[in-house]
DNA sequence: GCCGTTTTCGGCCCGACTGTTTTCAGTCG
């Protein structure tokens, strides 16, 4: 069983505890470990065996190493089969939908019959729903809208989706309103998950009603759902929900921080407040002995009070990031403002939609002091990969254009198919010549976890290939990644002095960020890359960056965040000196 | 069920909304 279905498991057993009427104590130590279990860098079930290990994972006690270890022996939990056999089938489901909860699923199963959400539908039109004890028609409404809203619109939307939709909103809003200030996003989006379920602005102004006013009535505004004096909450096409606070400059902190998240860093600080004699809230602190209210206009200034750095957002899973603030150990993970360059791009002689040229200027226009174009290798027929000799042109347009491109360097590059065998698309003498080499898998993508597993390292012992490639080939919602040993591929890149890439674009996400934070421990390092196809999709880059802060990434294992000359000489020399030089040029932490 | 620069026992985050109620239970983020 792997982490995820490990994490539902538990949360499972949540949910039913609360049926049970348990504890709300016990019922959070269960929610708290499915999260935790749900951000794990490592599969449990392969330190299961080790106590120890697992003890010292937050939040992990006697009974819930116990049950790991249990289904990582047996593939089952006892307890859970039990539990689960206490309830009517179909109560977790019917707890899933908003406004629904264990008291009301329950008396649902029971009393009505209810077994799945249809029936679920059923019950809610024909009125027998708003029957049941504290349920009126109010709510039965209400409950039968979510539902309706949930069985249409599937559940969560991509952060590529949504990161562009809150920059439109945010654009027209400043625009309708000047007056508005510290306009931007907190939520998932500001952590950079990969998915988010609704968008938050956040801003301040003097006169909070107006800026509300002006919200609620951009014009692509399809549904108005909340509309208060200082907060509000719209639905705009593509069914997206957008929800807008409005606060005093000197408050903006506190705000941001508790509509930032997670619930469980959240929650994390909170305990650490009150520890202190301070109760937390979306306000500010209160001191418990005076009742006096401090209000922050930074989150900075809340953490310090609170006597610990600031947390960058992306850290704020509660996966050990507290635990490291206070003990003055949290990594700096790598900023947008650190990159220099981008190392996978394509072009019309391939797949690429834009001529080499027109991506060239793309890239310098970000400011990118370098991009590598790495078109498609022979192989890649459907995206009419380069041959041999085509190749060899394709590098002398390159340097051609380099030679004219002042503010920019080029690196003539491919991205080469590995093959299902784990040998290459070209042979040596092909590649002896670029100046970088990306190794991609692109075909035969079900094959089993060990073959899969070898044919990548087979192709990292290559002194050609600089940088696998969107490793696990996952596309977000369509293809499932491939069956791979990630530890092991971890490894030998540390070995062999091969590059993992965090592949940036917001169709791939890949690596993703429980990938990154492991690769970190053992010593990987990376190219955030964009692998854009148009001009417009160099933008990409701060979606990387964020997964690569997701994974506590920091920006001296990052190759693109150096200067061209250093990173032409890290591409330059030997792959087994490569890892060395990288700590010795950035001045990395020896290991 | 977890956890400890006050604690191995006695604590455990905070506020808001909604609708059904005669003072608050249930749910959410």
């Amino acid at each position: 069983m792997n982490n995820t279905q490990i994490a539902r498991m538990f949360a499972d057993i949540a949910a039913l505890l609360q049926l049970n009427g348990e504890s709300v104590f016990k019922i959070r130590a269960y929610e708290r470990a499915a999260e935790t279990i749900g951000n794990l860098s490592f599969q449990l079930t392969d330190v299961a065996a080790d106590a120890e290990k697992l003890r010292a994972i937050p939040g992990f006690g006697e009974a819930i190493t116990s049950k790991v270890q249990e289904i990582a022996a047996t593939g089952s939990l006892s307890y859970y089969d039990r539990l689960k056999a206490e309830f009517p089938v179909g109560v977790l489901d019917l707890m899933k939908v908003p406004g629904i909860g264990p008291k009301t699923a329950l008396k649902a199963t029971q009393e009505l019959g209810i077994k799945n959400l249809s029936e679920l539908e059923m019950a809610l039109e024909s009125g027998t729903f708003a029957k049941l004890p504290r349920i009126g028609e109010k709510s039965a409404a209400n409950i039968l809208r979510h539902l309706k809203h949930r069985m249409s619109q599937g559940d969560r939307v991509p952060l590529g989706e949504a990161m562009p939709e809150a920059a439109r909103v945010m654009t027209a809003l400043q625009a309708a309103c000047p007056g508005v200030r510290n306009l931007g996003f907190a939520g998932s989006l500001r952590r950079g998950c990969e998915t988010v379920g609704d968008i938050d602005l956040l801003c301040t102004a003097d006169d909070p009603a107006a800026v509300i006013a002006a919200f609620v009535s951009l014009p692509f505004v399809k549904d108005v759902m909340e509309s208060e004096d200082t907060k509000g909450s719209i639905v705009i096409d593509g069914a997206l929900q957008v929800d807008l606070r409005v606060t005093a400059d000197d408050a903006f902190g506190g705000l941001l921080l508790y509509f930032t998240g997670s619930q469980q860093h959240g929650m994390r600080l909170r305990e650490r407040a009150q520890q202190m004699g301070l109760s937390l809230n979306e306000y500010g602190l209160t001191d418990a002995a005076t009742g006096r209210m401090e209000t922050f206009a930074t989150e900075e200034a809340v953490y310090r009070r609170l006597g610990l750095p600031f947390i960058p957002p992306e850290m704020r899973e509660d996966s050990g990031e507290l635990e490291a603030a206070s003990q003055n150990l949290l990594s700096h993970p790598v900023e947008m403002e650190d990159i220099r360059g981008d190392l996978h791009s394509h072009t019309d002689w391939t797949d690429g939609k834009a001529p080499l040229a027109e991506m060239v200027a793309s890239a310098k226009s970000r400011g990118w002091q370098y991009l590598a174009v790495t078109d498609h290798s022979q192989s890649q027929t459907v995206a009419s990969g380069l041959n041999a000799e085509l190749l060899r042109e394709h590098t002398r347009a390159v340097r051609g254009l380099d030679a004219k491109s002042p503010g920019i360097r080029l690196l003539a590059g491919t991205e080469m198919d590995i093959l299902p065998d784990g040998s290459l698309d070209y042979p040596d003498d092909a590649l002896m010549d670029l100046d970088v080499v990306l190794g991609s898998i692109h075909s035969a993508m079900d094959q089993s976890r060990d073959t899969m597993t070898a044919r990548i390292i087979k192709a990292m012992h290559s002194p050609h290939v600089d940088i696998v490639a969107h490793l696990t080939t996952r596309l977000m919602k369509r293809r499932a990644p491939v069956d791979l040993d990630f530890d092991a591929i971890c490894r030998v890149a540390v070995e062999t002095g091969t590059l993992l890439e965090v592949n940036a674009s917001a169709e791939r996400l890949d690596l993703k960020d429980a990938h990154v934070r492991r690769a970190v421990e053992l010593g990987v390092a990376f190219a955030i890359s964009t692998d854009s196809h148009r001009a417009t999709d160099f933008l990409d880059m701060r979606y990387g960056v964020q997964i690569a802060r997701r994974g506590w990434c920091e920006r001296w294992r990052v190759v693109n965040t150096l200067p061209f000359e250093e990173l032409r000489a890290f591409l330059s020399s030997p792959k087994s000196e490569r890892y060395s030089l990288l700590a010795r040029i950035t001045g990395a932490p020896r290991a």
